[in-house]
DNA sequence: CCAACCTTTCGTCACTTTCG
DNA sequence: CGAAAGTGACGAAAGGTTGG
């Protein structure tokens, strides 16, 4: 059954559909109906070996774009590293903004009020407000807020100057950021996370681990989403440039037979 | 109506490529 | 050179389609 798995993978990305999912689900279908877990690994790695990589989408789309100027370049995402998102200027006078190792914004208003940003979604769904449960002092424990964000469920920890720890305890469909007063005071504007070197038992190295694996998948979940994006863009202007050259080929060969009957007119 | 099949979308892993 | 980003492959799940 493996040539067959075989001769699928090999087929060039660019000479695939990707608007059909069938070829996933066969493939799926054939390893699923192997009864040998181990080979598989080990021919899935063979596989991979063997495959050679072509450029990114971005790559060849901006060659592409250069080549021919109707097509537009794959642009460089820079919002997000050029100060304040747009969004955040909509909340109500936040005191401190600050950004997480994952991009996020995140603002707290005198009120108490905590709002979290996505810089890279599309603006709608990019800003989360949340309320604080208490409004006085804080408890012994820790201040639980809950908000419903659409996109990040990765373990996220950064500090909050003055009094307290921002941690996402939670992952999942509603993950919860709990705000803990730090062990130590922090210089105004610091985000950060907490280090291996600050870590004691087994049990916080061990969430320490948990944390980066969790920060990781999440970064590499909307790495994922952004390259499918970039991959259909990608496949559209294929599409559209498909389209230029056909109309123009159709154009070539009018003009080519309007030249033949200029050149050699019938003599009826 | 429902089971079987198909299609699409998404998360994850493993690996490659890019960047500082 | 190591970290981060990008991407192909894979599997799962959900929704759509179709024939009995």
């Amino acid at each position: 059954m493996w040539w067959h798995q075989h001769n699928l993978c090999f087929r060039h990305p660019i000479e695939e559909d990707y608007s059909s999912g069938d070829l996933d689900k066969k493939v799926a279908t054939i390893a699923e109906t192997d009864d040998s877990a181990e080979s598989e690994v080990i021919d899935s790695h063979k596989r991979r070996e063997i495959l050679s990589r072509r450029p990114s989408y971005r790559k060849i789309l901006n060659e592409l774009s250069s080549d021919v100027p109707g097509i537009p370049k794959i642009e460089e995402e820079k919002s997000e590293e050029e100060g304040t998102p747009p969004n955040i200027a909509t909340m109500a006078v936040p005191t401190s903004i600050y950004q997480t190792s994952t991009g996020q914004y995140i603002a707290i208003a005198q009120g108490g009020a905590i709002q979290i940003s996505n810089p890279g979604s599309d603006g709608v769904q990019g800003l989360q407000a949340l309320t604080m449960t208490n409004s006085g002092a804080p408890p012994p424990g820790a201040t639980i807020v809950q908000y419903a964000a659409q996109s990040a469920d990765g373990t996220q920890q950064f500090f909050v100057p003055g009094s307290q720890v921002v941690v996402q305890a939670a992952t999942g469909d509603m993950p919860t950021y709990q705000i803990r007063a730090p062990t130590t005071a922090l210089p105004q504007g610091v985000v950060m996370a907490a280090s291996p070197g600050s870590l004691h038992s087994p049990q916080q190295l061990a969430e320490e681990a948990t944390r980066k694996r969790e920060l990781r998948l999440m970064k590499n979940r909307e790495a994922a989403k952004e390259c499918r994006r970039r991959k259909k863009e990608y496949v559209k202007c294929l599409e559209s440039r498909v389209a230029v050259l056909e109309v123009q080929n159709k154009k070539l060969i009018e003009e080519l037979e309007t030249l033949k009957d200029i050149c050699s007119p019938k003599t009826d």
